[in-house]
DNA sequence: CATGAATGAGTATTCATTCAT
DNA sequence: AATGAATGAATACTCATTCAT
């Protein structure tokens, strides 16, 4: 039993060091020029090995991507009762920047995206799990937030798309024309100002005029 | 002289015959796997007369990319004297939606998105001369609508790109993530909806209150 | 006739213009390597009017070949009466090394070289109208030299090809390894050394032992 | 062990058939003319397992001519203590004319001249390595003669260079117009009537007078 | 007669995947 | 179970030569 134990668990370090370095490989190459090969190598593992993991480029991409988003299913943007709205989508705001950012999904994103002709249901899960996962797990605090009377009532599914169309504009979108696009240095207080124009709509009080005029002549 | 011209629409006409079945074979099937040996096929010329036009596989994507926002730079959002913004600004919309969709600039978007790995001067230059111009247009139409008082005084280039984001958020984002996104039935509400939002902020009179009502419960 | 004879004169400018180009290019890249369209470029005429006037690019290379043989088939090793034998044959080697080094010969010996597997005809063409043709020459010279008295009655048969063999050392050899090798500053006083080695088994009176000497401790 | 032993084993036959078929067809097609698919054919290997070997064409070449001079590079014309300087000279050149065409040394000069313009580089090192080090080694051998007596005391280096022209004119330079020019029958006492005539300028006791005679009438 | 656009056969090189050991 | 050598199909690109005008 020891040495069944002993395998499994080199193998699943392999397992590993196989989705890491493939991570790695895909989103700096991208799908296509990521090379099998390579792969294996960056991992310390045969080809062969890699295909005993794995049985195909296609299924390693799959795997990559599905990695990225597991355990992020789990809610991740959250109320915070207590907090005033503009505190809380500050908040999330910032997380999913970094989510964004530091944990690379833009990357994975921009390569997603790039495979849709050829993995067209991929971009549909990634669609369905990520993007719209993310959406509803917003909804789910701006309702929320009307619940608490900091929202007026409304249509929170689609002001849900309105914040993220809003906060993709500076932190997705940008990203994936730009190789190593970096979280700048005024990121912070554009996204305020987008929570600022979403309260500016939304909020049960109004905010104070100061607020918004402080954002006015930004970049 | 006969046959000098003679040449040259023989000559131009095999040109965009290319370009047309490189179009039509890069948006199908991304960059990497689209052949030029297809591509010439569809083009009906050989390859070597492929390569007498466009010297590379890269150059050839490039014209592609080139000839989609080519002409497009010309302004195509503007302001419509005496109409009221809520007017103005759907149209624009419309018209966004109608490059998106019809023109397939969401495809080649896609496209272009996938070769920043290994093309970014190209994704940099789209980005620059596409999609920033069109920011540019937009932001010059919202100063029109100001200047006319049709909208408040404010930050016009932030703005612009809050009104951009939301309008992608149904325009963009999800064809990026499945091919052949068509336009559903009531996208022009939603734009309408989106709109309503932005003048919810922006506007200089607020908005009739059923306006915003009837937007409330739509998907 | 006076047109007919202008077109003659401008046909043969341009075949002149093409030999000097196919030329031109070959020595430089040799045969593989040159480019038919880039020698009608270079010579500023079509392909087609290439074409018309060298059927192949093997019969242009052969052209070229010819021509640079042809002229020089004229005798060009001589012997000058009166002279001392020492200073005949050094003439005569100079003559030679101008022929190798100014005329191309080396770089044209090359690529013929080059292409024994492809156009062993052609080749043997050279060795025999070129390389034995400038052994004729020289054992001419050296038998007027014998009947002359300044060298001994011998096969000058044999004795030309040593002569050649020792001048060629210098002349031809490096030459053959290296591309625009020149001819070096000390390249007469090697030839004359090598003459003066020769004469050393070969010349009438022996020569005085100084002038051996003198070129004992060269490079 | 044993599958790693074996693998190697199999591996240097492949890399072994590689470069023998390599070598055939560069010999035989020229350098442009070979064919990577074609060697590999003949080596009844892939393509791809001659890329895993060579990394490109041009290498596999390099390592034809490196395969084809090492070993050689050890001392191959050596002098033989005791014996007259005839005999030795005449071994020594029948070593090399061995050399030259039993290991179709002709034909592997020629394909290096060949690429002269495109491989500069390599023909530098086979000239360095190759040609100069087979002087070195006459050299080597005349000074011995010389120290031993045999010769007179003289610029060995300039008088190897005598020697090794008088030779070449021979041995190599017909191989080098002609495929697959074979030894002739009086090859042998071509290359001792040479020999004799070097020995004519350098030996330290005249040779007896019929001996030159004797060559005196040869083609 | 001159043109230059067009061709098709050919070449080096790559890479996902398999298999003998 | 793990290896890494081997594969074969695919691909971008070139060039001598021809042909309609």
């Amino acid at each position: 039993m020891g040495l069944a134990t002993y395998r499994k668990s080199v193998s699943e370090t392999k397992h590993a060091a196989i989705l890491e370095a493939a991570r790695a490989n895909f989103l700096r190459d991208g799908y296509s020029r990521a090379a099998m090969a390579e792969i294996a190598r960056e991992a310390d593992v045969s080809t062969a090995t890699l295909y005993k993991h794995f049985a195909s480029k296609e299924m390693l991409f799959a795997a990559v991507v599905q990695e990225a988003y597991t355990g992020t299913e789990a809610t991740i943007l959250t109320d915070t009762p207590g907090k005033p709205a503009r505190t809380v989508l500050h908040n999330i705001a910032l997380v999913y920047a970094r989510l964004q950012f530091d944990e690379q999904m833009n990357d994975l994103l921009r390569v997603v995206i790039a495979e849709v002709p050829s993995a067209p249901h991929l971009a549909r899960e990634v669609y369905e799990n990520g993007v719209l996962e993310r959406y509803r797990q917003l909804q789910a605090v701006l309702d929320s937030l009307v619940a608490r009377g900091e929202l007026k009532p409304h249509d929170t599914q689609v002001s849900a798309l309105y914040l993220a169309g809003m906060v993709k504009e500076f932190v997705v979108w940008p990203s994936l024309f730009t190789l190593d696009f970096k979280r700048s240095e005024d990121m912070d207080s554009k996204l305020e100002a987008c929570i600022d124009a979403y309260l500016g709509i939304y909020a049960a009080r109004p905010l104070q005029r100061d607020r918004i005029q402080e954002n006015t002549r930004g970049t």
